[in-house]
DNA sequence: GCCTCGCTACTCGGATATGAGGTGTCCGAGTTTTCCCGG
DNA sequence: CCGGGAAAACTCGGACACCTCATATCCGAGTAGCGAGGC
């Protein structure tokens, strides 16, 4: 059970675009600012593009910006894009292929087992389902309130 | 994020042993009450044999059965069993790459993504170390009281 | 001098390689049973 | 008839292929800006 890495970018990204408001930015600057490799956190952009969260402009002055506001973004809205909606948990309903079993009942359903799975992976999603972007730029500038400023500067001196 | 298909598998099969205590149940039979490709049902099996949860005798007359007491086997046990222990979400601290960071910090504690994922996280794990085996069984046999009787019957009549 | 047209440069977007890990299979190690032989 | 031993059968255990998907990359589509040429 193994996340895709993208995530991590994607969250990150969306962070510092929070303090960016109304700048197209690219995804080359946006990957130089952790060391990432372009093309593929390009990738990324182009998945929270398609969900939604960023919109993109092509051709110079292009790049990537909020679709909308931090506060409307969650972090599950970006592990949806990114990762995909299926439940981690799958379940292949194999009571269907024991004894006694009833061939039209949903089993995802009836079976206890994928209930308690799929209850506590709802609960996850629940819990990310609460938490945006802006939420966790609000603690960040608590943590360090030079944050913000401090990112600006780096992308308005970023020369390449 | 795709969970292991054989966390399913493992799940139903400790409720099947759960009703046949004492009693070693051999891979091929637990494979074929729900027609899985026995080999790697018994791979599975291995799994939570190295786990502590199943105990194993080679042999005729030799099979599996469950290590412990039901209600002392967390679905947590099994998932990390099968699964492996590392959380979903990597935090790989790319913010030790951007500008700025301190490169003697521990990302994963400072990081607030990682902090929200990670806590996340571990209320799902928390919640599936909640739910015992026994508990499973007990909703189960609440759902349809003739299922301990007819597993057994099913097994004891299986002739290959 | 100013407008327009075309070219260039730069960006996103999707199609295309590559590699790791989940999925599936096979053969060897170990143990119990059973059968045969000797007493 | 009884006991012992060897062989066979059956099981788990781990080592070995395969195949899907995450990872990584590249080239084409599209657009904004710039410059040259004409009015």
């Amino acid at each position: 059970m193994k996340m895709n890495e993208g995530v991590e970018w994607a969250m990150h990204s969306c962070v510092n675009l929070s303090w960016l408001p109304g700048e197209a930015v690219t995804a080359k600057r946006l990957a130089a600012f952790y060391d990432l490799p372009t093309a593929y956190l390009n990738k990324q952009l182009q998945a929270l593009t398609r969900a939604g969260i960023l919109s993109s402009t092509s051709g110079p002055k292009g790049g990537f910006q909020l679709a909308r506001d931090p506060r409307n973004i969650t972090l599950l809205d970006i592990l949806t894009a990114i990762d995909g909606a299926d439940d981690a948990f799958r379940c292949t309903q194999i009571l269907k292929a024991g004894p006694g079993a009833d061939p039209k009942a949903d089993y995802r359903e009836v079976c206890l087992v994928s209930q308690a799975m799929r209850a506590a992976e709802l609960n996850y999603r629940r819990e990310l389902a609460g938490q945006t972007i802006a939420d966790i730029v609000t603690r960040v500038e608590a943590q360090s309130p030079a944050a913000p400023e401090n990112t600006r500067t780096w992308f308005a001196n970023l020369k390449s």
